[in-house]
DNA sequence: GTGAAAGCGCTAACAT
DNA sequence: ATGTTAGCGCTTTCAC
């Protein structure tokens, strides 16, 4: 047995010569106020002289709230989610809260075993970053009563809360800006369409075309199926090697838009003399590349500060109704959109 | 009180008609062996059927292990850290370990806000990404026998395990490259010395330019506060102004080369046409950049890994002696590097 | 091979 | 305003 937190609060107590739950009035803001001024004094003082940290699995054990949360991510490695987990860390921590992260991998499996090792370390609420459109994960939490906020992505299950971007929004910015540099015949790279990113990207996309314009472009929007630099290159060199004509691409993302400048690269056209591209993220570093990105900008650190925000709100008011929350995004322009 | 993770392992035990310690035992891989195997099955059949999850924080509080660990990072949203984070998490959860993250920004009270909070979720030990070579923390962990394993820095203290890049040698795969480009007069922008990066980074740059030319060559080295573009642009700017004559700057790490990269266009001047530059991590995206950059590629995700391997091992075996390790990194060439 | 009993450190009735 | 008591869910001696 190491001495590291060896001290309770019994051993305070007998050294202060109190009963071992004055000491823990004491230490509980909450009821601090019905001890003697005086005891509050000698019982902190004497806390700190010993080292004394309070054990939370105890606590825990006796409160049924572990004041932690797990966070489901698909990756930490994907750019996207770094300011996502810091914006829930930083909402967490302001309330004394400790967040448990899982990475899924988007696996099926790996999502199941994160989430029983959260659950038997009684995690009192979860935050989703994994969500898919007919998540069966989500019904499981709302059965179980307990708390859960997706976050970035939604899911279409109802009485579940969400803080996701305005992808509508963002992508009608994009389309609008092209239409004002004289674009008319817009392509858009559709990611999955299992995620509600994928799929709101590419409802808003073909709303925002217009009924008039819509069917002809329908050949203009390819699938992926999935976020990547891969997919990105492997549709847009569809899109080019269809003789479809176009002089832009929405990308649904910003690797997808990645894609699209080597295959546009590949053809040996250029970007943005031949065909504008937009992204969507703005992760970091798409300021540097070559043209720098034009994209839509999700403020992510915001989403997952909300998302805490809202979960603390979910535990500590249990019957608080669920909302879908967005957030606005913003049209960054650079330098890979032109005029016609 | 929710229905979540209500059901006990007296539960368990009264459903099958035995005593909550069989239930226990059979629960347990290390004491299974002692149950008969039809009570074993029945008792595994029930808990299943019922939902069972074990209690992670009531065993925690009767077997004095939690199996969390701590790990301290600057900040999850420089791209150097989240496979750091990766491989740490991969190599605990393999064990049955789970990861609780605080970001500190270097900031020492936001640090020590840290630690308490770790501490008192018991954790059984702690990774830190943080450690300045003279970390004060460190002293304190070895004296209370808290296991620690430091990961990327390290420090200057001994009776501590660390887990970090060769650093020396990535410096002078950096120097010999440009040598070998024919390369004589090299400048050096060199990241804080409070960190051991930076200073094994510059002591490696001294040494391996040889004695001959350090003396003409201490010019040529300029030091930094901080590991950032800003950093960058001051240190070539100046190196540049001053009017040194080089040829090739070696920077510590890929945000001081970026800053570099600009400093050189601010100058009017062209990379790699007049001037050669090497980063160091390999970041993200660097490969993208114009041109892209030639740099040191540590492995990031292996350092985590390794970092908690160990950490378990120091835990589960707590007197095993301290380690330092080095993991070798590999030079990359890429285009900001050209024959003088 | 299994049951009984105690206790990890804490909090929350209930008492005074 | 403070002490008493009990118990959260689990593991671990100690019996038998």
């Amino acid at each position: 047995m190491s001495n590291r937190s060896r001290v309770t609060i019994r051993e305070v107590a007998e050294r202060v010569g109190v009963h071992p739950s004055t000491v823990s009035r004491v230490l509980n803001p909450v009821t601090r106020g019905r001890i003697t001024p005086e005891v509050v004094d000698k019982v902190i003082t004497v806390a700190n002289e010993l080292g004394y940290r309070p054990n939370q699995a105890a606590r825990g054990l006796r409160t049924n709230r572990t004041s932690t949360i797990g966070v489901l991510i698909p990756d930490i490695t994907n750019p996207l989610f770094p300011p996502i987990i810091r914006g829930i860390e930083d909402g967490l921590g302001a309330n004394g809260y400790t967040a448990i992260l899982g990475n899924t991998d988007n696996i099926v499996s790996r999502e199941m075993d994160a989430v029983a090792t959260m659950r038997a370390r009684q995690v009192d609420g979860l935050i989703l970053a994994t969500a898919r459109r007919d998540d069966p994960l989500i019904a499981e939490f709302l059965k179980d009563r307990l708390p859960v906020v997706l976050v970035n992505r939604t899911a279409d299950a109802d009485g579940v809360s969400s803080i996701v971007n305005d992808d509508v929004l963002g992508i009608s910015l994009a389309v609008r800006h092209l239409k004002e540099l004289g674009h008319r015949r817009i392509a858009h790279i559709a990611g999955p369409q299992t995620l509600s990113t994928g799929n709101a990207r590419r409802e808003g996309f073909l709303s925002v075309m217009g009924a008039k314009e819509l069917l002809s472009e329908q050949k203009l929007v390819v699938e992926t199926n999935a976020f990547s630099e891969d997919e990105g290159l492997r549709a847009a060199a569809q899109l080019i090697s269809d003789g479809q004509e176009f002089t832009a691409i929405v990308a649904a993302n910003d690797l997808l838009a990645l894609g699209a400048y080597e295959a546009i690269a590949d053809a040996g056209l250029s970007c943005p003399g031949d065909i504008s591209v937009t992204g969507f993220n703005d992760m970091p570093f798409v300021d540097r590349l070559s043209p720098p990105l034009t994209t839509i900008r999700i403020p992510h650190y915001e989403l997952g500060r909300e998302a805490a925000r809202r979960l603390i709100e979910l535990i500590e008011t249990p019957d608080s109704p669920a909302r879908a929350t967005t957030l606005r995004p913003e049209l960054i322009v650079r330098g890979s959109t032109a005029e016609v």
